[in-house]
DNA sequence: CAACTATATTGTATAAATAACAATAAATAG
DNA sequence: CTATTTATTGTTATTTATACAATATAGTTG
């Protein structure tokens, strides 16, 4: 491309097409979309919602279009981002696919279904995957981890987990984020200070008084919503992950 | 890909390249490869080094021999990481071309020239681009920007500092990395303890004496080299990038 | 209404890490 | 030998992290 010496049309046909692993939060569970492929290869298998980009599209705008499609929620409520790309040449039986995969974070899906693929959707416990009883197609295995670890590592350091939340929570909230997430405890009395002077953050209500559905029990906590919401919202200092899985507290 | 409804060969071709930011550390100073286009369009401006990815190729394999055409320097003493994907469809006006950009780090490259393409390629300081002295073509000033980010982000946390330096280092050396990637002043002594407490590097030689060319002057330092050869090396704690430019030290 | 329970939030004490700079070590240059 | 230079270790004040205790403020129950 930087040479005009080769020809594009000389090589066999290359397919571009968009991955998105979906993240949310559900009934307390960390959750990804899938898809059952309705046919082979892989038939039967779990996928990742993607499909081809199309001529004069983006690649952020074709990952916000499948993301739209699968979830039917639109793409300015969640954070979409570019994980990496998978090329490997026998990826795909069919023919060179190469693959742009994105990982989302969002809140509150309307239990999807597949709208203009006719193909299943639906949330997965992340937990199925990492244990090995859900297995992937293609090599979106591969890619599902890769994302995972994006997600973990990026709520280090970044306000994104507050995607997983209404657009007003409270820290505890956020807290059960990062718990429910790593798959630790997190103390929350330093949570709440680390929060509040991460700058990441505004508060925009003093107290809440109880929600519909669940009556509230206990202090009512202060409402506070992202303070930068184009996503580059910093944690500093970040909040250290801890690897040991469950409880880290001392007796 | 994930369904069969889109037939492929109903989308017009898209050709997907590679491109590659190679980075060193030349005469103390941090720079890139780039390439004189001999040809429109951007016919004489500044280019990063890229091409085609081949049939049968697999990305990674495809940006590896992009370097290795472009600088001579076999892959495998090099740092090589996928950056993104680029896929704007105006980007390249000839075509529809998705790029996956990747960025290398690299030690002592021989004076670079063309060798398989009849193109001009040279190390430029990366101060020149970000003074805006030097203009690139296509959307490669973004991917080289993205590039840099990047590079100084990894630093924080991994050894790949060490990639700059030769096979066996002086943690001065390492020191003077980053102060050169990252364009501030580290206390020496301070940083000595972070490298030996970090667990990543390994010591190999207690003293080094005159080397050849340089006439060494002062105490003459250990020689250290990477424990995990595998680029995977962390270290922990990460040592702190303090944005501010230049001295740091208070009178 | 008082006592109890449940969260939220603030306090506190100790341990650990950071940062600034001083001091020492070990070589070469003159 | 003395000055100079770089490497490395010491030292200390300050900040930050961690664990846990205590308080605040609601709802719930007897």
């Amino acid at each position: 491309m930087e040479n005009g010496q080769y020809n594009p049309r000389d090589y066999p046909p290359v397919a571009v097409t968009v991955d998105v692993v979906v993240q949310t939060i559900r009934d307390g569970d960390f959750q990804v979309l899938l898809i059952e492929r309705g046919e082979d290869p892989h038939k039967g298998d779990w996928a990742l919602p993607g499909g081809f980009v199309r001529p004069d599209e983006n690649l952020d705008t074709a990952a916000a279009r499948e993301l739209e499609e699968e979830t039917s929620i639109s793409a300015d409520r969640v954070h979409l981002e570019q994980l990496g790309s998978y090329g490997e040449p026998g990826r795909d039986p069919r023919m060179r696919v190469v693959t742009i995969a994105y990982w989302a974070i969002c809140c509150g899906l309307p239990d999807p279904r597949g709208e203009t693929d006719a193909v299943a959707a639906s949330l997965q416990p992340v937990s199925e995957f990492e244990n090995g009883r859900i297995r992937l197609a293609f090599d979106h295995g591969r890619i599902l981890a890769d994302a995972l670890e994006r997600t973990r590592s990026k709520l280090e350091y970044t306000a994104l987990a507050a995607r997983f939340c209404a657009p007003e929570f409270t820290i505890s909230e956020l807290r059960k984020v990062y718990e429910t997430v790593w798959g630790t405890i997190i103390d929350p009395g330093n949570f709440q200070r680390q929060m509040r002077k991460s700058g990441a953050f505004r508060m925009v209500g003093e107290r809440r008084i109880a929600q519909g559905g669940v009556p509230a029990t206990g202090r009512p906590p202060s409402l506070w919503t992202v303070r930068d919401s184009t996503d580059k919202a910093i944690v500093e200092p970040p909040i250290a992950r801890r690897t040991g899985s469950g409880s880290s507290r001392r007796r």
